[in-house]
RNA sequence: GGACCUGUAGCUCAACUGGAUAGAGCAUCUGACUACGGAUCAGAAGGCUUGGGGUUCGAAUCCCUUCAGGUCCA
């Protein structure tokens, strides 16, 4: 909080003075004063008042009076019950800002890109985590926007930041989709469909599980229980048969795994254009799944894990509240968490990163518990580090948007479906006179992604939520596009100010000139100094929800002070220098928080 | 059956991790435009924070319990 540090040392000389008693940082709560109340910061005063047995409000009155001693920090305060409300002298405020002007604010987009000269160890952020049978849905764009954010976050608070991914390109129901092709595609391609390789690949993967279930019924007809059936449905022994081929290596099998897999890394690639997230490293589970064994073989040496007489390996975790887990099957063969173990333990030797965070969908809450828990007691020390940052579900108003199966709602219709609709609304509201050059066009995309993108964020992670596109695009209210329409006009009066021939000595403008604040530009100005610090926030809780929070809070009191004082013509420009210099500011941050939250500003729209 | 998550205005979300009269937006109603980007601004109305108990100066937040929704484990 702005100033927190300052007060902090101030309170506790002087509790010292008027109490004689020697208090610890931790003893002093602060909060920003409530906008009702007179005030910039305000001290809890409860505790206090129960260590020096006198009532809130004289403690109160007696610590105000003794910080009044200290004008050049504190001008006035006021005590409401047990609440000191401490206003700070303006003076601060106003060289807070200036220094920020010329440290961080002109940086704020430069640092986001300026990561790799951090030294320290980095911290890897593992996200999106797809299947190459199907295209990315609803639930990968959440993740997507988390996980970039994070990245995005993470990396303008100083941390060097590696972005990986981990695909799932492997198993039985990657052969599911490979057989459906081959039996039934008749050699359709990309190409020759027209169809984006990712949605060429998920149309077999539906296409095999309609088969099957014919197949399934038919089998019940002949006495057989659902179960069984599903074992022995011919398509389900042959994706079972392709899987043990693929394993051993067959070439034909291989081949075709290539090809299909390809089709989708293409898809892909241009849904992660679209959302405008990246990575540094592309895990494939194809060359991580065997890793692990020996891990468990280590543990089993150890005497951590045991072995069960059918051979399989167990962990018990019901000392730590969970139960016993599996880590290898009787067979041999690996489960999720053995791969799990061993991707982990092979990113520790490669990266020695200081913090592995997986961003991965609440079901699995259960499963990295565990995780994090078996490689605790192998004896990882680095096990500590490790964090799985969980997300729930996006819902959509019903109907809307949903495919044929009724549950799946595809990534690149959703971003399709957004950008139409930023089209329309903007062609309805009537700004723009071309509406298809290749700027407005690129604008159409900026909307569409900014809407989807900060309706998700702004909502906290753990909360299972409703994405309704019309509320998300509106261009008033808490929206991405509200927001990035109040960047737009700022740049807009910043340009026009420009022309302006007074616009000499801007640059060099400092705001120590000015003597007297006007209520809209103190709040202002409170808000533009403690970006910092909500950036550090945002770091430390991996919440971008955070950021947008903020954004809105200042985008709405850049409105409320351009309302009143943003006149800029030639007759008032030497007076409103002072107005430009804090409107160009805000714009920055606004830019700045944007770019944290991954969302592109337009200088026009 | 056991474990975890969620429940806040009609709707979508906040509430700085225990602080003041629980805040925004949408929707609804009332007001404000001849120059500035009105894609705006000012205001009204809307709440027993699922119900019940406890902890204390103080609870949406912590503990117990009830109900509702969701997820995981075999």
């Amino acid at each position: 909080m702005f100033f927190e540090n300052l007060i902090k040392d101030q309170v506790i000389v002087h509790f010292k003075q008027v109490f004689d008693l020697q208090l610890r940082e931790s003893e002093l709560s602060f909060l920003p004063t409530r906008k009702e109340f007179e005030g910039d910061i305000t001290l809890v005063v409860f505790g206090l008042a129960k260590i020096v047995r006198k009532s809130p409000e004289e403690t109160g009155q007696l610590l105000g009076d003794a910080l009044l001693t200290n004008p050049e920090l504190v001008t006035s305060y006021n005590v409401v019950k047990g609440f000191l409300n401490i206003t700070i002298n303006n003076k601060l405020i106003i060289n807070r800002l200036n220094n920020l002007f010329i440290g961080q604010f002109g940086n704020v987009s430069r640092k986001i890109s300026l990561s790799d000269t951090v030294p320290e160890l980095p911290v890897l952020i593992e996200y999106s985590s797809p299947n190459t049978n199907k295209p990315l849905h609803l639930g990968h764009v959440r993740n997507n926007l988390l996980g970039y954010s994070i990245s995005q976050i993470l990396k303008s608070n100083g941390s060097k930041v590696v972005k990986v991914n981990i695909v799932n390109d492997r198993g039985i129901h990657i052969c599911k989709s490979m057989l459906a092709w081959q039996k039934f595609g008749n050699g359709e391609t990309p190409k020759s469909s027209g169809l984006k390789g990712d949605h060429l690949v998920g149309k077999y993967y539906v296409e095999f599980d309609r088969h099957l279930r014919e197949q399934v019924k038919e089998l019940e007809a002949k006495g057989y229980s659902k179960e069984e059936a599903t074992k022995h449905a011919g398509l389900m022994v042959e994706a079972q048969q392709m899987l043990l081929k693929w394993e051993a290596g067959d070439p034909d099998v291989k081949a075709l795994w290539q090809k299909m897999n390809n089709w989708v890394y293409d898809g892909f690639a241009v849904t992660y254009k679209n959302l405008g997230v990246d990575f540094d490293k592309i895990y494939y589970e194809s060359e991580t799944y065997l890793l692990g064994k020996s891990i468990v073989e280590e543990g089993l040496n150890k005497g951590v894990l045991f072995k069960k007489e059918d051979g399989s390996v167990w962990i018990d975790l019901k000392a730590e509240g969970l139960d016993e887990k599996l880590l290898l099957r009787s067979d041999g063969t690996s489960v999720y968490m053995t791969q799990d173990l061993g991707t982990a333990v092979m990113r520790y030797s490669e990266f020695k990163f200081s913090r592995l965070i997986y961003i991965v969908g609440n079901e699995q809450d259960y499963h990295f518990k565990v995780l994090f828990q078996v490689l605790q007691k192998l004896g990882y020390e680095w096990a500590k580090n490790l964090y799985h940052l969980s997300y729930n579900m996006v819902d959509l108003p019903s109907g809307k948007m949903k495919s044929r199966e009724g549950t799946v709602v595809d990534a690149d219709e959703l971003v399709d479906e957004m950008v139409r609709e930023a089209r329309k609304l903007t062609m309805e509201l009537g700004k723009l006179d071309d509406f298809n050059s290749e700027e407005a066009i690129k604008l159409y995309q900026m909307l569409g992604m900014g809407a989807l993108k900060y309706f998700i964020l702004k909502v906290d992670p753990e909360k299972r939520m409703l994405f309704n596109p019309d509320e998300s695009i509106d261009f008033n209210g808490n929206t991405g596009p509200f927001i990035q329409y109040t960047h737009a006009r700022i740049l807009s009066v910043m340009r026009k100010a420009a022309t302006q021939s007074e616009m000499a000595g801007f640059n060099s403008f400092e705001l120590n000139s000015v003597k007297d604040l006007q209520p809209k530009e103190r709040d202002l100005m409170k808000l533009l100094i403690r970006f910092p610090e909500v950036m550090e926030d945002a770091a430390q809780k991996l919440s971008p929800a955070v950021i947008a929070a903020y954004t809105y809070d200042l985008v709405k009191a850049y409105n409320q002070f351009y309302h009143d004082y943003a006149i800029v013509d030639a007759t008032q420009i030497s007076t409103s220098l002072f107005r430009l210099k804090l409107s160009s500011e805000c714009a920055k941050v606004i830019n700045g928080a944007l770019l944290l939250l991954g969302i592109e500003s337009p200088e026009r729209m």
